[in-house]
RNA sequence: GCUCCCAUCGUCUAGCCCGGUCUAGGACACCGCCUUUUCACGGCGGCGACAGGGGUUCGAAUCCCCUUGGGAGUACCA
């Protein structure tokens, strides 16, 4: 039987980060065992679930690269693949659950609920020891209060029996007799709740392997009990490892750029980004770091995954992108910076040449610019543009010689009615330097970086002067 | 509280299933040197870990137990 796999998120906000990885790994082994991948929204939560999220989702996952066979916007043999579409489906099911008697309704209210799961606090009993209250209740008298319109949920009838299963990283997990109680089904305003729609969706469209995050362990005894009394075969369970935050919490908002969106708008590669995903909770056989994610085939195996909790460090993705920048053609890079640049240096970004000599030069600095490399538009500030003095002029006794001739030098190529300085000019004017004035060595190239650029390092001079307009250069010595 | 899960350098991890080849390997970060008449890249090197305690064994990071620590779940969210 050929493998499926599902990512099912919740279309309640932008793709998450955790949310890319889940996505990541259930494509990845899909593709690796030359199954398929499909995509499903559970959208059961009308209060909080936004068709634009799920839009933007979509949009998302297509940037990261990766793409499902099946999907709500794609269709399927096994759709609708968006739940709010299928509630008649899971009502069905849990009508039938009632008549077989592996479900009940309840009648407990809101406020009575509260009041049991205080009392159970206060006895010091699991909360859920009292939401059974009607579970008992005669299944003729509960019909009748249902259709005389009392309000009421579909709680499940819990067997009461121990429950364990194989999953394929945490290994053998068991669970105790009462480790829930009878949970809720179906909602008193009559629609079905994530437990039960997930395995009846993942039942009906036949997934061989459910793989999500640690957080959703302990509900797959829920899970379970569903699957038993729909007399199905589970799937195999795949709980991977959570990504946390530096406080070692589950990762979310309160730790900064949580959401793919974010990475989206600063620039970063999504091959980087999934490259650095990939390995956070999974491993390569190889040991190797750098690896494209469409090129693993069935290199991506399922029992080389991490148990323990992955932090999720910027820094770290930093590095990778920084690698996936310095990968990219000189051409590629070009294409990146045409949108950042500045409209004042419209009349250079109309030379290819001059967009090629500023990729290059930006390939090679790439990691100077750490903090803000992803984000190309800022790259063309930070190289050409540097207008703060971080640094004192007169640290070397040779500057205040090197800004004059400098300016003078300016001065007279400006008036020639040049926008810029060539590169032979740049090296007349170090020539001079050197040979009129004798200047050398550590003071020369450093004079002259701090005079031109206000700053003690950047980009080779040689190549980066002759990208900057003459005017930005003016304005910086005077 | 209860239940479940987890535990190797600061971080991501390899090794663990099938004990010896591990004075524990790689990567990020950090530090140093080399290269470059700057910075960076790159190369080389350094710092740096088997949570603790008991077993089992000739031998344990690897197997078992306990302790401690961390996390998740405990919804008419997913």
């Amino acid at each position: 039987m050929s493998v499926r796999v599902r990512f099912a998120p919740s279309p309640t906000g932008y793709l998450h980060i955790g949310g890319a990885r889940t996505a990541l790994y259930c494509y990845l082994i899909a593709k690796a065992q030359k199954g398929s991948f499909i995509l499903r929204i559970e959208d059961t939560d009308l209060e909080r679930s936004k068709r634009e999220y799920e839009l933007a989702m979509i949009d998302d996952l297509k940037w990261c690269g990766i793409d499902y066979d099946e999907g709500p916007d794609k269709g399927g043999e096994f759709g609708p693949y968006r739940q709010s579409e299928r509630t008649q489906t899971y009502l069905d099911i849990a009508k039938d659950f009632v008549e077989k008697g592996f479900a009940y309704p309840c009648f407990l209210t809101t406020s009575e609920l509260e009041e049991l799961t205080a009392k159970a606090e206060s006895e010091k009993k699991s909360p859920h020891a009292y939401h059974g209250k009607y579970r008992d209740l005669d299944p003729a008298e509960a019909k009748k209060r249902v259709e005389a319109g009392e309000a009421h949920i579909i709680r499940f009838k819990n067997p009461r029996k121990e429950w364990s299963f194989t999953d394929m990283v945490r290994g053998d997990v068991k669970f105790p007799v009462d480790m829930v109680g009878d949970f809720a089904i179906i909602r008193s305003n009559g629609m079905p709740v994530y437990n039960f729609c997930c395995v009846i969706d993942d039942h009906l469209m036949k997934m061989t392997h459910v793989i999500r995050a640690e957080e959703h362990l302990n509900n797959t005894v829920r899970q379970l009990m569903i699957y038993e009394a729909l007399g199905a075969e589970p799937p195999r369970f795949v709980h991977c490892s959570l990504l946390v935050g530096e406080d070692r919490q589950k990762l979310s908002k309160r730790h900064g750029a949580t959401s793919v969106k974010q990475y989206r708008e600063q620039d970063y590669l999504p091959a980087a980004l999934m490259n650095y995903l990939c390995l956070l909770g999974w491993s390569h056989p190889d040991e190797t770091d750098i690896f494209d994610i469409n090129q693993m085939d069935s290199i991506f195996d399922l029992n080389r995954f991490n148990k323990s909790p992955a932090f999720y460090d910027i820094t770290k993705l930093k590095f990778f992108n920084e690698q996936y920048l310095r990968a990219l053609s000189v051409e590629d890079l070009a294409t990146g910076f045409e949108k950042a640049i500045p409209s004042e240096h419209a009349y250079h970004a109309k030379e290819t040449s001059w967009k090629l000599d500023f990729a290059e030069l930006f390939r090679e600095k790439v990691q100077l610019f750490s903090d803000i490399v992803p984000q190309l538009g800022l790259i063309f500030d930070e190289t050409i543009e540097q207008t703060e003095d971080v640094v004192d002029v007169n640290s070397w006794e040779t500057t205040p010689t090197i800004r004059d001739y400098v300016k003078t030098r300016v001065s007279e190529i400006k008036a020639s009615g040049s926008e810029n300085i060539t590169s032979e000019e740049f090296k007349e004017i170090m020539n001079h330097l050197k040979k009129e004035l004798k200047i050398k060595g550590k003071p020369l190239f450093m004079g002259l970086r701090v005079v031109l650029t206000g700053k003690t390092h950047g980009p080779d001079l040689s190549k980066a002067i002759p990208l900057t307009p003459i005017s930005t250069i003016e304005k910086r010595l005077s």
